[in-house]
DNA sequence: CCTTGAACCTGGGCGC
DNA sequence: TGCGCCCAGGTTCAAG
């Protein structure tokens, strides 16, 4: 469940248990995810003390006391789970439910807090999700996040900005969304969801957005604060659970029921007064949903 | 430079 | 019940 709002939700789950906890063991149940994991990871964590759990665009980081940090991503269908003493005493129907899934369990953290053990669990089916880790110093230059664009939320993303990243380029609006060198952390969604909300068309060429001298057209405000929004929204609703995706903390997002665009093929739009109807068009590979008679 | 498409993986849903 | 196909929240790399 890996765009921002979910992996800031995941971050928030994991924070109460993980961070002031002792490392004191970590199980790699197989020595790669979409990368090999990285060289003496166990021997490089264990007996650290968590400082903070953070997180960078889609990325999630654990930083540890000596200064290390664990940089881990998602993919497309990676969760983390925490359980606790008192879950494993829970006897019955819960446990074999999830036994099914205890494959793809490929990283254990065990910890260790004043209140007693814990553990917390990265469960990644198709694996394309990865782990690594970086000195204080190597995360400044880690590549991933060297050519990052801005978060979405914050005044570094603004209309002007887009402007200077849209001059003169022949891109559609969507491609360049997902960008994360553009703007770091939207993906599939909420690029619709943003999209729909500022009325603008994911095939517009983004150089149409600005002005002969360089400046955002009205229409560049409206989709600079739509993004702002339905990335704040998505995040106070606790992102989107699809396919009963849970969350860390063992609760559901429920922002997948506030998408107007995403996933709503042949539904009716839901722009007041426009009658059009959602339609899937795929655009490098990927749906993209909206709706041509609101969307210019 | 630009854009598209395939690749990396597994699982769920659907039509037959 | 099973098989084959399509689809899925991401990223990267090759080819045109």
């Amino acid at each position: 469940m890996p765009e921002l709002p979910e992996v800031e939700t995941v971050r928030r789950g994991l924070a109460p248990t993980m961070e002031g906890a002792l490392l004191q063991r970590l199980e790699l149940r197989r020595p790669d995810l979409r990368f090999p994991l990285p060289r003496d990871f166990a021997a490089r964590v264990e007996g650290r003390r968590i400082a903070a759990l953070s997180r960078r665009a889609k990325y999630l980081l654990i930083d540890l006391e000596d200064g290390a940090t664990v940089i881990a991503h998602l993919g497309m269908s990676g969760s983390f789970r925490i359980e606790a003493d008192a879950i494993e005493a829970t006897p019955g129907a819960f446990h074999h439910e999830r036994s099914k899934d205890e494959k793809h369990d490929h990283v254990i953290f065990h910890l260790q807090r004043p209140e007693g053990s814990a553990r917390v669990i990265y469960n990644d089916p198709r694996r394309f999700g990865f782990m690594d880790l970086a000195t204080r110093a190597q995360l400044d230059i880690y590549p991933a996040f060297r050519d990052l664009g801005p978060e979405p939320v914050g005044n570094l993303l603004s209309a002007d900005y887009l402007a200077g990243r849209f001059l003169g380029r022949s891109q559609p609006l969507k491609s360049a969304l997902l960008d994360q060198k553009v703007i770091a952390g939207l993906g599939n969604i909420y690029v619709c969801e943003a999209l729909w909300r500022s009325h603008l068309s994911p095939t517009r060429k983004v150089s149409t957005m600005v002005t002969k001298a360089g400046k955002p057209k009205p229409e560049l405000h409206l989709l600079a604060d739509s993004i702002r929004e339905v990335i704040a929204d998505a995040i106070l609703a606790g992102g989107s659970s699809l396919r009963d995706h849970i969350q860390a903390d063992g609760t559901l997002g429920y922002f997948q029921h506030s998408f107007r665009a995403y996933n709503r093929e042949g539904h009716a739009c839901l722009t007041e007064g426009c009658g059009g109807t959602v339609e899937r068009i795929v655009q490098s590979g990927r749906s993209t949903f909206y709706c041509q008679r609101c969307q210019k």
